[in-house]
RNA sequence: GUCCCCGUAGCUCAGUUGGAUAGAGUGUUUGUCUCCGGAACAAAAGGCCACGUGUUCGAAUCACGUCGGGGAUACCA
């Protein structure tokens, strides 16, 4: 709707105003009482040299005579417009009826990865945060027309697997997580904390587990098929989560099998001067002017560094996808780490490195501190999952009694997976956030189960009908015309959010139609009024629009809670 | 030391390229149910937008400084 009105502003102020301009300038004023669209004329001031409120009272003149507005007024140097509500109606109920409401095309390729876990220990709530973000990020940028690879690499080598790997040889006396009941991802991280406890009591454990580390790069027999093992556990462990969370990729990729690569890349631009040898041998990358200082590349004796693989990778993603953009969604202390990886890809040249962006996105806190696996603080993904899930559980068993188990399993599964989903996208994307398991599964007020609620009512009510819809203009009140409005921001919310890389306007969008619904769904009839066959359709469409943005958050919708 | 991010109501957070009287949820107090789902709606109370100085028609938003919190600064991955 927006769009249409600056066409229509266009037509009358090129001469002040560029497309662009208005785009930018034209804003949504604080309260419904200055209208639904206000033109700031404040920077006309000097070039007219004219106060601002007499601008806008010249420029009111202008669209006099457009039916599409009921009245213009110029109010402190804004030029506040008010629509003809039948004219929004005609606007907005019958696009938001369709199944693509705010889809839009484009050309772009896109690869998102996201999670990329270590595979010595199980899925956490930062990987939750990571997997809602990355999993509506694929989503919210298909709905914007790209196509979509969704990518994981999985650090399924080093250290800090030989330590898990390590604990388990001396310890475990040839357990499997069938013995002990466990779920096999969890069985892996058992033994990582093993490892730390024994290293308490011996430092040199550590040294043993480098020493495995140098056993399985030169291939000893024993120790691949142990960590083949183990992997495999941790892997079958993660699938598990993966699928209770409902995300999956499209495309995986494996750090054992890529690590070694990457080296002729850096030869080459070593070759090329793009890099530097010194004195001692390493070579390196001088990004000083950058303000990102030497990095090294090749150790002095030539082995290479972590950074290097990442650079292999991304050449890797591209010979795959031939992408426009990459999105790496990975937490903001690796800001560094992103910076260097794309300035040295655009120093080798690669035609690539341009379309490279880290979604950096805020380390989850609880409230007590930061997450710590040895002091055991560590919240499991599966648990919180599962246990948020028994809470939603016991509200619908106070609500229905006598429901089938397998119905209550359904939605209490739903509804937890909404609630802790909408928690870590709703706060600002880049920021840090508390998560607090307590309010988490809180199911009133600003929460995941809130949007399923209202989207359930719409249902309800929609399920209760036999009439057949029309979205031909009626007197609407305001509880109805708030909520047309609301649905109505839907594609600008939308756009902004894929422009921004910011998946959390979306879900606050989420919330505030929500509002709007509930708000109207209070104050207006639907089956017993005048207008029924409109009022359908308006609930329609806020069912339609939801749905979308729910689907576009990662949230499965029920129809009935 | 240097660099980056953050600081908004008791608590958790919106407020994005500077706009009108700074908004929600929660908690506290109170109201709404003969009516489509009360996991709802409405109201009251709660603010030196960390602090200071600037920039300008206009600052929570931009600049500089101070204080407080987090992160990065590995030849770890």
């Amino acid at each position: 709707m927006k769009n249409e009105i600056i066409q229509i502003l266009h037509k009358e102020l090129s001469e002040y105003f560029t497309l662009e301009d208005l785009k930018r300038v034209l804003e949504t004023p604080p309260n419904d009482e200055m209208g639904d669209f206000a033109l700031p004329c404040f920077s006309l001031a000097k070039q007219l040299r004219k106060s601002p409120n007499l601008i806008a009272q010249d420029l009111a003149e202008r669209f006099k005579s457009y039916p599409e507005f009921a009245s213009l007024q110029a109010v402190g140097g804004y030029l506040n417009l008010f629509l003809e509500p039948e004219w929004i109606i005609n606007q907005v109920l019958d696009e938001a009826l369709k199944p693509e409401y705010g889809k839009s095309v484009s050309k772009t390729k896109t690869v998102v990865e996201y999670c990329s876990p270590n595979t010595n220990k199980p899925l956490h709530l930062g990987h939750l945060r990571n997997m809602a973000i990355g999993e509506s990020t694929a989503r919210i940028l298909k709905h914007g027309g790209h196509s979509v690879v969704k990518t994981c690499i999985f650090n399924d080598r080093g250290v800090h697997i030989c330590k898990s790997m390590l604990a388990y040889q001396d310890f475990a006396n040839g357990q499997k997580p069938s013995d002990k009941g466990i779920k096999s991802d969890h069985f892996v991280g058992d033994y990582y904390v093993k490892f730390a406890q024994q290293f308490k009591k011996d430092s040199s454990y550590e040294d043993q587990a480098l020493q495995m580390l140098e056993q399985w790069e030169v291939g000893n027999q024993e120790v691949v098929s142990l960590w083949q093992q183990m992997n495999d556990w941790a892997f079958n462990g993660f699938n598990e989560t993966f699928k209770l969370f409902g995300t999956s990729f499209d495309k995986e990729y494996y750090e054992s099998k890529i690590f070694k690569n990457g080296k002729e890349i850096i030869l080459d631009g070593l070759e090329r001067g793009i890099f530097k040898k010194r004195a001692d041998g390493a070579v390196i990358a001088d990004l000083e002017k950058d303000g990102l200082g030497d990095k090294v590349l090749l150790r002095p004796n030539g082995t290479s560094v972590y950074i290097v693989q990442d650079i292999y990778l991304a050449y890797l993603k591209n010979q795959d996808f031939s992408y426009d953009k990459s999105i790496y969604v990975v937490g903001n202390e690796q800001e560094y780490h992103f910076s260097v990886l794309k300035k040295i890809l655009q120093l080798l040249g690669a035609e690539y490195a341009d379309g490279i962006e880290h979604l950096s996105y805020g380390m989850v806190e609880l409230p007590e501190g930061k997450m710590k696996s040895r002091e055991g603080t560590v919240v499991d993904a599966d648990d919180l999952i599962l246990n948020t899930a028994d809470l939603a559980k016991e509200e619908i068993l106070k609500r229905y009694e006598n429901m089938d188990s397998s119905e209550v399993d359904k939605r209490s599964l739903a509804i937890s997976l909404a609630a802790i989903k909408y928690q870590l996208l709703k706060t600002e994307t880049s920021k840090n956030m508390i998560f607090n398991p307590k309010e988490a599964i809180r199911f009133e007020g600003d929460t995941g189960p809130y949007l399923l609620y209202s989207y359930a009512r719409a249902s309800s009510i929609l399920r209760k009908a036999n009439i057949e819809l029309k979205t031909n203009p009626w007197p609407v009140n305001a509880s109805e015309m708030r909520l047309i409005k609301k649905i109505s921001k839907f594609p600008e919310v939308l756009n902004d959010s894929i422009h921004k890389l910011i998946p959390s306007m979306l879900a606050n969008y989420a919330y505030e139609l929500c509002q709007s619904f509930n708000h109207f769904f209070h104050e207006c009839p639907v089956l017993k009024s005048d207008y029924t066959e409109q009022r359908l359709a308006l609930v329609t469409s806020f069912r339609n629009t939801i749905g979308i943005v729910l689907n576009l958050l990662g949230i499965d919708k029920l129809e009935e809670m």
